[in-house]
DNA sequence: ACCTACCGGTTGACGTGTCAATGATGCTAA
DNA sequence: TTAGCATCATTGACACGTCAACCGGTAGGT
């Protein structure tokens, strides 16, 4: 729609200096938002985004517990990605490895009570800082469009031919 | 304006479903957009962002060099990272450091010939890829929209009594 | 039976970021 | 003068992410 006629809008190939500008705005302050969420969370519970985002999926798994590979792709990291970060929460006793008696070289990963626990104590403060931070800093509209330019991006990012 | 009726929404302390839903696609899609980048210009020009940033700031610096602390607070960088960041830069021969003239203590970052080349090489294909995956993915409502959600974010990030 | 190819998971190397501690230097006040 | 004290920059320890290599095992084809 936007696309369709390659005169104006397409022909050029670089962004003006107001795009440049926004996309500055645009990407320094949604990654500063991902930090001041992570070190709020750390103060809070001492858990980082990433150890949030594995106890998530298992606290919601039945059994609290999911092969590997399953959680990765679930959570979309790479497996090597959560094969170290496993390795990491293992080793604070967060949660636990075991081998799977169903797949072969499966490897199931197990929620440990402390790490029910810290899941449990980190969800509050958590969302209550993405509402301070995200929900409370818009208006609804903000919001509304937010999550459409969201999707636009998404959308550009899994198209194939743009790479 | 929005928070001016504590009844209905500043009387919440939690994000609705919808809330957290585009919070989530919003969060993880700004990300995944920064690391497209960061692939993309690791890909073109084997530069990092970090890297493209260092370099932005001191061809654009008079003598195309800068006290480290003033590039530091120029990009945006805690001192440390920065010290990291350079030290590898100028394993790489980007950059060179010497000890500052004009001031006690302070230490020149200058850009090398091969730092200035990279950069030059890199340019034009950043550019283009932040026209790809973020100009020409919105609409330019969007665009202004993402701007101005931008701004709404900082401001709120700055603000001193949320934290 | 054997060779190959894939699959699930781990590991090592390295770049990157934060925090806290450490020099090195100049300023200021007892 | 000397005892702090702030400032500029670096360093070390550690968490985190990606990439490529690797390992053990199962499955298919010959």
């Amino acid at each position: 729609m936007t696309e369709a006629t390659p005169g104006r809008r397409g022909g050029r190939q670089l962004p003006t200096a107001d795009e440049l500008r926004i996309w500055r705005d645009f990407i320094e302050t949604t990654a500063a938002l991902g930090s001041r969420l992570e070190s709020r969370l750390q103060g809070d519970s001492s858990l980082s985004t990433g150890d949030y985002a594995v106890l998530l999926a298992l606290s919601e798994a039945q059994g609290e517990a999911m092969r590997s590979s399953e959680l990765a792709s679930h959570i979309g990291w790479e497996r090597s990605r959560l094969s170290h970060h496993l390795g990491r929460m293992e080793r604070r006793g967060l949660i636990r490895r075991q081998e799977c008696a169903t797949v072969p070289r499966g490897a199931q990963v197990l929620l440990t009570t402390a790490g029910a626990d810290a899941f449990r104590g980190a969800t509050f403060p958590h969302l209550r800082a993405i509402r301070e931070l995200f929900v409370d800093a818009l208006t609804p509209e903000q919001i509304v469009a937010a999550g459409e330019i969201a999707t636009a991006l998404k959308a550009r990012l899994d198209a194939p031919r743009t790479q």
